[in-house]
DNA sequence: CCAATATATCACATAAATTGAATATGTAAG
DNA sequence: CTTACATATTCAATTTATGTGATATATTGG
């Protein structure tokens, strides 16, 4: 059951707790609820892309591409590697794949 | 393995199908993004809730919160039930919950 | 060093989301 | 019908997010 319960006589510091762990949530939430990084998202889970490869594949200009990146990135939801001039991202961890698992699941399974 | 991997192959309305879901995925994701409406929605996960209920819980104004369910109504979210002069608010389905669970499991576990 | 390529950043314009105050609606009680 | 209470809606002001074009940085090859 998700989040403590909370009431009246919740005490300040434990509620601060909560109130913060809510706006983490929110944050990260509100880093993926974007169209173009929930998509670049879903493509980093097959695996690290480079960033013209992520523009072909969600069809966005370079700039926009690397804005998108730049928001992942300092959320710290992607890693860069630097390969020569090519810049590859990978997920930082697996709390976007966890929520991506049940989201594909809700909305994308079958029809 | 979320999402279907797109290629430069991939025809036309295939690619449509998925852009959609991608769009649904994130107006959802985007609702429940929300700090206020994140903690009404957690809050609604233990049972329905009368709005004045919701507003000392999330210590926010009447307007604030009738404005959130509003939000989260049109997105499909929550429920209203009438009963005399108060109205109670409960989750639509599984989906908020599903997804919180998760949340919750990623940013409230211990500490 | 110079040109070419890959990526990042900046400044601006625009769009979308959020807030607050005021007002409206619906319901029960008298 | 009138009042009081619970909730909803509206509108303007503000904030925040986003895309775009121009420019900057880093790297490699010649």
């Amino acid at each position: 059951m998700p989040l403590p319960i909370i009431t009246k006589d919740t005490n300040p510091s434990e509620l601060n707790a909560v109130v913060d762990k809510a706006r983490s949530a929110s944050n990260f939430l509100k880093a993926i609820s974007h169209e173009g990084r929930l998509m670049i998202l879903c493509h980093l889970v097959s695996g690290e892309k480079s960033v013209t490869e992520l523009e072909d594949l969600i069809s966005a200009r370079q700039a926009a591409v690397s804005q998108q990146l730049s928001r992942l990135r300092l959320e710290g939801l992607v890693i860069p590697r630097r390969d020569g001039k090519t810049i590859y991202y990978r997920l930082a961890d697996d709390k976007p794949k966890r929520v991506l698992e049940v989201v594909y699941d809700l909305f994308c399974h079958d029809n």
